[in-house]
DNA sequence: CAGGCGTGGAA
DNA sequence: TTTCCAAGCCT
């Protein structure tokens, strides 16, 4: 037996009675298309609980577009520190300038010309903020798709297929009226009942409509393509303060990895771990009495895992070697990535 | 297409 | 402790 299409109607009902409360959701009203952006990007491969208070910091720092168009890189940099994925807070920051040039674009075509705007962000601000009849399909989405019609191709492989199913459900007229709510009813349904393991099939308001609960088959789905094992590299730093106790930084390049990000000076991070007299020679000053802090930081980033030590010394002078800064402590950390204060945390308890 | 790109919480 | 993974994007 083919289960029968699931009822966009039965979805909006269950929202109408369990949507969660998020600060990026309005009481009533359009949303604005800032704050949905916002959160969007915000969201992006990011927890809920993450984002809540993050997300309420920054609309407080940066409350519109053209505050946040007219923010240097550096109160960005700040306020995004320990979110992760730096390249949102660039492109975001990019973002604000070209919205505050040309106008919010209220299309997913137009949106997807601003720079952090993919296919799924596009669709889903277009869907928030401007009602457009599209289905964003992020991870949430793919699921569900994936288990009510059981597609058993692996992601992502199984991407493309996995969208045009879901924008299938926007041919219904509950889901033509109201595209933003169906959107984060979508959202809500795979983050709470359509959950990754142990889905609560037993309250789902698309249970009848299932082919992989008719099956029996919905803790397997859908099947990922598995990963690559996560190589380890290693790095050496040096924790330099001055007769005030400031502590010396730096500022690192635009791209890349924690691109325009602050960090404490250390040596590249490599495969092969550092004997001491190569990891000295990328001091970021000559002839120091550097002493070894007890203990090793170690960080988990997507593709690798890092392990650190930390070299300490006291600067007896005032000077600023070129390319660094000297900044208070407290400062310091709050404006760097988390993988830093897993080396300023050695130095604490050391 | 595959890989680079962060983080913290849950199992 | 380790693994998985969360409203992806860019190259």
């Amino acid at each position: 037996m083919t289960p029968p299409p699931p009822d966009s109607a039965l979805l909006l009902a269950w929202y109408d009675r369990h949507s969660r409360v998020l600060p990026w959701r309005g009481t009533a009203g359009r949303p604005d298309p800032y704050r949905v952006w916002l959160s969007e990007v915000m969201l992006q491969q990011t927890t809920v609980a993450a984002v809540g208070p993050r997300y309420t910091r920054f609309l407080a720092r940066f409350p519109d577009v053209q505050a946040l168009a007219a923010a240097g890189w550096e109160e960005v940099a700040e306020e995004w520190a320990g979110l992760g994925y730096y390249a949102r807070a660039r492109n975001l920051h990019a973002g604000a300038k070209a919205l505050v040039a040309q106008g919010f674009p209220s299309t997913e075509a137009g949106l997807r010309a601003i720079p952090g705007i993919g296919p799924y962000t596009a669709a889903a601000v277009a869907a928030i903020a401007f009602d457009a009849p599209v289905v964003p399909a992020d991870g949430n989405v793919e699921r569900v798709a994936a288990r009510i019609f059981r597609v058993e191709t692996p992601l992502p492989a199984a991407k493309k297929r996995l969208a045009e199913l879901a924008q299938g459900w926007m041919a219904q007229p509950a889901a033509r009226a109201r595209p933003g709510d169906f959107a984060q009813a979508l959202f809500d349904l795979g983050a709470t009942i359509c959950t990754p393991r142990n889905p609560a099939c037993a309250l789902c308001p698309w249970r009848q409509g299932c082919a992989a609960h008719a099956a029996g088959v919905q803790a397997e789905l859908p099947r990922k393509t598995p990963k690559a094992a996560r190589p380890t590299r290693h790095g050496v730093h040096f924790l330099l303060a001055d007769p005030a106790g400031r502590i010396l930084v730096r500022r690192r390049p635009a791209k890349g990895l924690l691109g325009g990000m602050l960090e404490v000076p250390g040596t590249p991070w490599r495969a092969a771990p550092w004997d001491p007299a190569d990891a000295l020679a990328h001091a970021p000053l000559p002839g120091l009495a550097w002493q070894p802090l007890p203990g090793e930081a170690r960080h988990g980033f997507t593709h690798f895992e890092l392990r650190m030590t930390l070299l300490a010394a006291r600067l007896p002078g005032d000077a600023e070697p070129p390319g660094f800064a000297w900044m208070e402590p407290a400062s310091a950390r709050a404006a760097m990535p988390s993988v830093m204060h897993r080396l300023l945390d050695l130095a604490k308890s050391g």
